[in-house]
DNA sequence: TTGTACGCGTTATCAG
DNA sequence: CTGATAACGCGTACAA
């Protein structure tokens, strides 16, 4: 058994300045950095204060200064991207956490499941707990951001927020990566390019169907719908395969479903790039490894995530940020196509 | 560009009391579900809290009770388990966001690369923002469990602490676990089985081997180390190939590794289970899809989370802990043995 | 059952 | 440059 450390008594500013022999206002001068205090009161209370080993109260402070130098991550809770090996999560993560810890901030995660689940992120926004809130990839026609910016509260979204609310977001160019990797198949002379689409209720699978659309430049679309997920991409792929036997080329909206692809196609015999080329996308960690490695397009995901921080800081200093902003692909050529 | 929401004043108790009529006292009390207060009287107020659109102030609250209903998760940042397609990290917040979303408690995370930024989490600890934390994966001779507790802060760390201090901790049964998956590659009347370990200054890595050679029982050891990382479980294989091309069996201490084992053994045309059978550890998404579909030991790794946010939860009650909480591991018989 | 009044630990204002 | 002193918003003994 493990007894829970003696709690030692926490000094207070008060306790400080009695030790230094000065006001606590003298005392809050110096922690908080203040120029206008005397070198050697500022060295006396320095050393109170390494003596005493005293530390700010948070809650007392942040009820005068209304700050908690806090913000939240808010994050749908069964999304298939976030507890799959898409390292998506953890790569925004990353970032955001990056930049808030160079800003001096604190990262609240937060899960929200959704409906009632939305109204605790309210309420918790609300009681200040935060001074600001990072949405990822909102859903449909979800009310949370609206009720936020009502509230008066920061929000920043990652991805492009699909109903009619207009919030400032960061986003990849989807629409764009997924046409250059269209267009690159048929620069290299395929002409019967299928695609295994994502979810049509995410934004990313939205906008990166739109791209291979749009460069299909009036040839016959060839689609399929995955989850985003390996086991869906091999199933889209075995029905393209029965619709589309001739087909020469696939561009799937993530690399995960290129996977479960590039396996399907193995199992039915067809050679990669030679028969089928593939084209995934997001340079995940699995593109390098997989067989043959694949092509893809990769998206910046931890700046992603610093962008997201990034945005929302400067809202919290009173700045007007741009409603998109959006960061470039890149094609990755390996040997998949 | 997008405006900061009209920052419309929130509303005190204060405020709700003089629209209800009532002392700020009785406010409070219907606020925190007090029994002793009149019906009617509750009626009115929570009408008025309706209304108006009260939500209590979070850091006026704690700065009186002296809790903040927050626990952080520290998280080493430089680990590669955490931005690689392992879904380890994201299945333990997982597991332990549920946990806390029941116990109605937030969750922080903060990453701490090392020496310097832990001085960080220990004044964000010592500053009283969270209540408790909880503690991933702890290298080595760290100080900051031992120094949190010197503060009377709970602690509670995800795998077994590697230093002295005796903190409780959850885990899962690394070593039984591999030790069960050597028994049961002998007992298939393999007899020349190697190891592929994982670094040797997590706990996961060394608990791991020290299964594998207990289990050997006198048999030579065939070793070779990796990060647990795909890239470096081939280079690995490749090392056992050439120091004992006579194997006939491997057990890798992570399904990453031992993915990356497979595709060395196809490369250097030993058939999988036939020549070499193979068995990794944690049951990742990718075991499953493995070619072929990986035997491997399987770790309950959202348990884990919600062991680690329940023991904290119960050290926080004034509890006593047991200092090893151990997960039971499970051997997920497929075809790669 | 209800209200009064005090204290939680800081920051900020305003004299000196 | 320094020190009183007033908020900040809330919970809770204590009194009524």
């Amino acid at each position: 058994m493990t007894e829970r450390g003696s709690a030692r008594e926490r000094p207070t500013l008060e306790m400080v300045a009695s030790h230094a022999g000065v006001s606590r206002a003298t005392v809050s001068r110096v922690v908080n950095g203040s120029e206008s205090v005397a070198p050697h009161l500022r060295a006396v209370v320095m050393r109170s204060v390494e003596v005493l080993g005293y530390v700010p109260n948070q809650a007392a402070r942040s009820l005068v200064t209304q700050r908690t130098d806090a913000l939240a991550l808010v994050v749908p809770e069964p999304d298939s991207r976030i507890f799959s090996d898409d390292p998506f999560f953890p790569g925004i993560i990353h970032g955001v956490s990056a930049e808030l810890e160079a800003a001096g901030k604190q990262l609240v995660l937060i899960m929200s499941a959704s409906g009632e689940s939305h109204a605790r992120v309210e309420r918790y926004a609300a009681g200040g707990h935060v001074d600001g809130v990072m949405l990822f990839s909102i859903h449909g026609e979800d009310p949370l951001p609206a009720t936020l910016v009502r509230l008066g509260i920061p929000v920043v979204c990652n991805g492009r927020p699909l109903g009619e609310t207009a919030l400032p977001y960061v986003d990849a160019e989807n629409e764009g990566g997924a046409a250059e990797a269209v267009r690159y198949l048929r620069s290299r002379g395929r002409s019967r390019i299928a695609t295994i689409a994502g979810p049509q209720d995410m934004v990313a699978g939205i906008d990166r169907l739109n791209g291979y659309l749009s460069a299909l430049e009036g040839a016959p679309p060839l689609i399929a719908y995955g989850e985003f997920t390996r086991a869906s991409g091999s199933a889209a792929m075995r029905e393209l395969l029965a619709t589309a036997p001739d087909l020469d080329a696939v561009f799937a909206a993530s690399d995960l479903m290129a996977d479960g692809a590039l396996r399907m196609l193995r199992q039915a015999g067809r050679r990669v790039p030679d028969d089928v080329a593939v084209i995934g996308f997001d340079d995940n960690v699995v593109a390098a490894f997989a067989d043959p490695p694949l092509t893809t397009v990769r998206q910046p995901i931890q700046d992603l995530g610093r962008g997201l921080a990034r945005q929302l800081l400067r809202l919290l200093d009173g700045e007007d940020v741009e409603d998109a902003y959006m960061l470039p692909t890149q094609l990755v050529i390996r040997e998949s196509a």
